[in-house]
DNA sequence: TGGTCGCCAATTTTT
DNA sequence: TTGGCGACCA
């Protein structure tokens, strides 16, 4: 079993792929441990220099000592900002701040944890007395709620939905009220959705959000405005919460009269990673938290701006000095990451930005090779590229794990990983399908969910058509029939409910309902878990072909709720907080001897950096993705996500743009299938990447590549 | 005829 | 994996 710094067992992620059928060979996905370069840098401090604030530049002492008020950091790419934060926590403990008064904010569980832990070591606190609140905001939020249920009208076990649980009670109203079957489109549930959310998050009115955001929309807002308030009803009807409600909560406790006021009393400074990914909610809690305490420490910069798609806005990072008159700001320009080449090259595209606060990273490093820009005839080609420099590198002593590679989407890597399986290079990959979306998974979680709450009536739909035979007009009978029963005990009407399933599918659906009974009084996660897994195993055994390994993965929860220590109820709704397998939780190097390449998307690779970094597709209508064309803020969060790509690089970057695709029929305005280089690509950034190789090969594939650099000219002309 | 199931196409990024 | 469409079953 595998642990992360917490002790948790860590769910050694998915067999299940849609490659997997192809590739036998697929390496086992494991998590690797990101590189921290000033792990390296504190670890010598605390050794040999037990005034650890010395090796900290002018700068980062100065922000990392800040004493009293408002503090904005603004970091750059690579200049030390975990460092910086890690050392003002210890700065401040050491000055005898309380641990359980200190709130750390991070952007990720992984950061939290990395965080607290480096800063034990600085100032050797006993391990179990550094309690400072820390964790997503999300997660804090869950405590707060959890703590202030009853103030808040909730049971004190409310359940919390996870994107796709959400996703499925707004679809069953969207079928209650009949968008289903109308003649003119309805929007589907994941777009539902994310309007919803964006608007919440972003705190403004659904008109305007759809004006900006969706306009196609726009036909249906009266409709959709009622659906949404349906929405919030039937979660207050269920007693449950969905991700966003968390965040409306915490506010709402955060601003009210009585518990507000305790709140922000119970901590003495409030820090908060990565501000320029906040979205409007999030500052207003921020705000209401600091409204007379006004210790506050927020770093963030905001070039690195990449979570707009979720009402985050770089905005907010800009207003912080409006926001907080009396901040201090300190700018932190040294970077310590990356070579002088690169960080010209970062720099450059940085400077097509149209709105940004004013940086100018000045390198440590200065030796260094140029990036490169490599144009490839096509996607196999660049596959056969990238394993081609990987392998390279490797014989030059660069291990696996110090390369990686990025890219827009994470299915611009599958190529690529047809290419590493073929060539038996083991790799490990993280974005993309995540541990809690596949079908299986979410099969056994709807089953634990009943466990817990027997009124769940969209658990018990999807685990109904898990029968055979049963679709959801027939698991809709079954629930209503379950749900006119009294809520104590909804499994007594069991008998009359089971009246409109097809004989045969009888017989399996009392193993699991007696599953469901016979686990009732169990208090540990663990039995129960087990014990349900195996009623639904001859269900999944039944219902999809690779059963195997799809048993291997529900293998690996049981074996999750084994380690867990509370119950059920606990365990899931750490579950939906702390999924495994996402990028948050790269915890602890599994097998050291092992070694990989990391495939990620950008989103994941966020705070992480590697010797070499290989990006992937660069061509207009992918990166910047054609979704993102339509406003100037988008396309310059697809800038803002290329510089974060290529600012995770210490001594190599490659960009690779293939010259012709396959995947996109009829996606632009170019019939032959050509790939336009990215549009962020101009001649500026094009000059510093001075070695610009071909790899055509003679092929019947056909177009030589001289086609791709006439294209490469005209690119600025796309900027308009 | 209502309902299930099989087949095909398409899919941005994630707490 | 989801959604849409057409075939087939009670």
């Amino acid at each position: 079993m595998i642990r992360n710094l917490n002790g948790h067992p860590i769910i050694i992620g998915l067999t299940i792929h849609p490659l997997e059928r192809r590739s036998a060979t697929r390496p086992e996905r494991i998590r690797p441990r990101p590189c921290l370069a000033w792990e390296r840098m504190f670890v010598s401090a605390v050794t040999e220099a037990p005034q650890w604030l010395e090796s900290l530049n002018p700068e980062q002492c100065a922000a990392a000592t800040h004493a009293g008020g408002p503090l904005l950091v603004l970091a750059g790419a690579g200049t030390g900002k975990t460092t910086t934060l890690c050392a003002r926590v210890a700065w401040l403990a050491s000055e005898g701040v309380v641990p359980e008064r200190i709130m750390l904010l991070t952007f990720t569980r992984r950061a939290a944890r990395e965080m607290l832990q480096r800063t034990r070591a600085l100032i050797q606190m006993p391990v179990g007395s550094g309690a400072v609140l820390g964790g997503t905001f999300h997660s804090v939020a869950h405590r707060f709620v959890r703590l202030h249920a009853s103030a808040l009208g909730l049971a004190p076990g409310f359940g919390v939905l996870d994107a796709g649980d959400a996703a499925d009670v707004i679809d069953m109203i969207r079928e209650e009220h009949g968008h289903a079957q109308s003649k003119a489109r309805f929007p589907k549930k994941s777009t539902l959705l994310d309007l919803y959310s964006r608007t919440v998050n972003a705190q403004r009115p659904l008109a305007d959000v759809v004006t900006e955001s969706f306009p196609w929309c726009e036909q249906h807002l009266e409709t959709m405005a009622a659906l949404f308030k349906a929405y919030t009803a039937r979660k207050r009807k269920l007693g449950v919460l969905d991700l966003d409600d968390l965040l409306v909560y915490w506010r709402a406790l955060a601003t009210d009269e009585l518990i507000g006021p305790q709140m922000q009393d119970a901590f003495d400074h409030v820090l908060i990673d990565e501000y320029q990914d906040v979205n409007g909610l999030q500052v207003e809690i921020v705000r209401a938290l600091r409204r007379e305490r006004r210790d506050l420490t927020v770093v963030g910069d905001d070039f690195q701006a990449i979570y707009g798609w979720r009402s985050a806005s770089p905005e907010h990072i800009l207003q912080f000095p409006t926001h907080f008159p009396e901040a201090s700001v300190i700018t932190l320009e040294h970077n310590y990451r990356s070579t002088q080449p690169i960080l010209a090259t970062a720099n450059a595209l940085a400077a097509q930005a149209s709105r940004a606060f004013p940086k100018h990273l000045r390198c440590e490093l200065k030796a260094g090779s140029q990036p490169e820009l490599i144009f490839c005839r096509d996607e196999s080609a660049q596959a056969a590229e990238v394993c081609d420099r990987v392998l390279e590198a490797r014989e030059r002593g660069m291990q696996l794990r110090e390369q990686a590679v990025l890219s827009r989407t994470s299915h611009d890597t599958d190529l690529l990983e047809l290419e590493l399986t073929r060539r038996r290079i083991p790799f490990v990959k993280y974005g993309g399908l995540r541990y809690l979306e596949a079908a299986h998974v979410k099969d056994l979680i709807a089953l634990l969910k009943l466990a817990d709450n027997q009124g769940d009536e969209i658990s018990w739909f999807r685990v109904l058509q898990l029968l055979e035979g049963v679709g959801p007009a027939t698991a809709r009978r079954v629930l209503d029939l379950l749900v006119t029963a009294p809520q104590t005990d909804r499994l007594a009407s069991w008998p009359t409910a089971r009246e409109p399933l097809p004989a045969h599918a009888r017989g399996p659906a009392d193993a699991v309902i007696s599953a469901l009974r016979d686990t009732r009084d169990e208090r540990l996660a663990g039995p129960r878990v087990e014990r349900l897994r195996d009623a639904l195993a001859p269900l999944i055994e039944a219902r999809y072909p690779d059963c195997a390994a799809r048993l291997h993965d529900l293998e690996q929860l049981v074996a999750a709720a084994r380690e867990h220590s509370g119950d059920l109820r606990h365990f899931v709704g750490e579950l939906v907080l702390d999924p495994p397998q996402s990028s948050a939780d790269l915890a602890g190097p599994p097998h050291r001897d092992e070694d990989y390449l990391v495939l990620s998307t950008i989103h994941s690779a966020k705070g992480l950096e590697w010797q070499a970094v290989h990006v992937l597709a660069l061509y207009d209508g992918n990166f910047p993705a054609c979704m993102s064309a339509g406003s100037k803020e988008s396309v310059d969060e697809e800038r803002r996500l290329l510089y974060v790509a290529m600012t995770r690089a210490r001594r190599q970057l490659h960009l690779y743009v293939p010259v012709r695709y396959y995947h996109r029929p009829n996606g632009t305005d170019d019939a032959h299938g050509y790939g336009k280089p990215s549009r962020f690509l101009t001649e500026q950034v094009q000059q510093l990447c001075d070695v610009i190789r071909s790899s055509d090969q003679p092929s019947h594939l056909g177009p030589p590549t001289p086609t791709a650099r006439l294209i490469t000219v005209s690119v600025d002309g796309l900027f308009d």
